[in-house]
DNA sequence: AAGACGAAAGTGGTTGA
DNA sequence: TCAACAACTTTCGTCTT
């Protein structure tokens, strides 16, 4: 998509942007610099951050609202607006509204980048069916990695999907990266790389993701009797003591667990239907629950 | 026909020199 | 940084119910 001409990256300088007309982004195609669009769709979302003090982590609305003067350009080139040179005892003072301008611009930008990020984090928390306090968290994280710099270069969305990601694992959600990056659009790619990114510097302490966290939503989207429960639980605590557990990957093992269980208790569910569930393959399912089988001395045959 | 099975080859991530 | 490696996936032909 086009963009005027006259805006210019604030890194490098350059013109050659693009712009994302969904989202209302706009990136360098020379360094990567993600800036924003002037005209920002707030939605409904933005409401919701509203009135509630601890997820009000952004930038005012009136930031977004007002003051489209102060984005008039100021010209790198000593000329005023007909081409005449500006006098040499101007130039000293235009010096001074260059520098003011363009911090003023790049506050301007941060909150900006922000305010979409956080229309951004509510609208895959919803589309996801995350509950709110997780998109709180995903919010204070976002911030974070704005005050830390790691935004430059990189997408909004896959940093906001990166940050859902991290608070849903902070609080032991169910979500995993296959979710993620069914739910949010985003590729796998760019979520990965701003997670890591985000993890390192934000050093935080994440316990290790285990099979139990998705037991419950495998369950219930299996329809499966809610005792069950306690037992796929049960079987994976079990594996987990013959070393089957760590290592694999965590959804592999609910899956399996889940379709041993299902088949003793007198509730099938097949191969397929699990694994298109779960996103794990049928193969996985079956490696997983035939070392379960054999640890366990579990027969399956009715 | 549907479901389960397992071999073989390929992929992406981790680890250790 | 590269190679080795284990887990996982894809694909596909075969067996079982």
């Amino acid at each position: 998509m086009e963009v005027r001409d006259t805006v210019k990256c604030d890194d490098c300088g350059s013109r050659d942007l693009s712009r994302d007309p969904v989202r209302g982004e706009l990136v360098c195609q020379d360094c990567g610099l993600v800036l924003i669009d002037q005209e920002i769709d707030l939605g409904p979302e933005w409401r919701s951050f509203e009135g509630d003090d601890k997820a009000r982590t952004g930038a005012a609305m009136n930031v977004m609202m007002h003051d489209k003067g102060l984005s008039t350009e100021l010209d790198w080139q000593n000329k005023d607006y007909s081409g005449k040179s500006i006098s040499t005892s101007n130039r000293i003072q235009f010096q001074r509204l260059r520098k003011w301008q363009s911090r003023a611009r790049s506050t301007k930008h941060m909150d900006r980048n922000l305010t979409v990020a956080f229309s951004e984090i509510q609208r895959m928390s919803s589309n996801m069916g995350l509950s709110k306090s997780i998109s709180e968290e995903a919010a204070v994280y976002y911030r974070k990695a704005v005050e830390n710099n790691l935004i430059r270069g990189r997408s909004i969305d896959a940093m906001a999907a990166a940050c859902l990601y991290l608070a849903n694992q902070k609080v032991g959600g169910a979500r995993s990266l296959d979710d993620m990056v069914k739910g949010t659009r985003v590729g796998r790619k760019p979520l990965t790389r701003s997670y890591k990114v985000l993890k390192k510097s934000l050093r935080l302490r994440l316990d290790p993701v285990t099979p139990e966290v998705y037991v419950n939503r495998y369950c219930s989207d299996l329809a499966l009797r809610p005792e069950l429960e306690e037992k796929v639980l049960n079987l994976i605590e079990q594996s987990r003591e013959r070393d089957l557990v760590d290592g694999r990957s965590p959804t592999g093992v609910a899956a399996a667990a889940l379709y041993v269980v299902a088949r003793m208790e007198g509730q099938p569910r097949t191969q397929r239907e699990i694994a298109d569930m779960s996103g794990v393959t049928e193969v996985t399912i079956r490696n997983r629950y035939k070392e379960i089988c054999a640890a366990l001395d579990i027969s399956l045959e009715d």
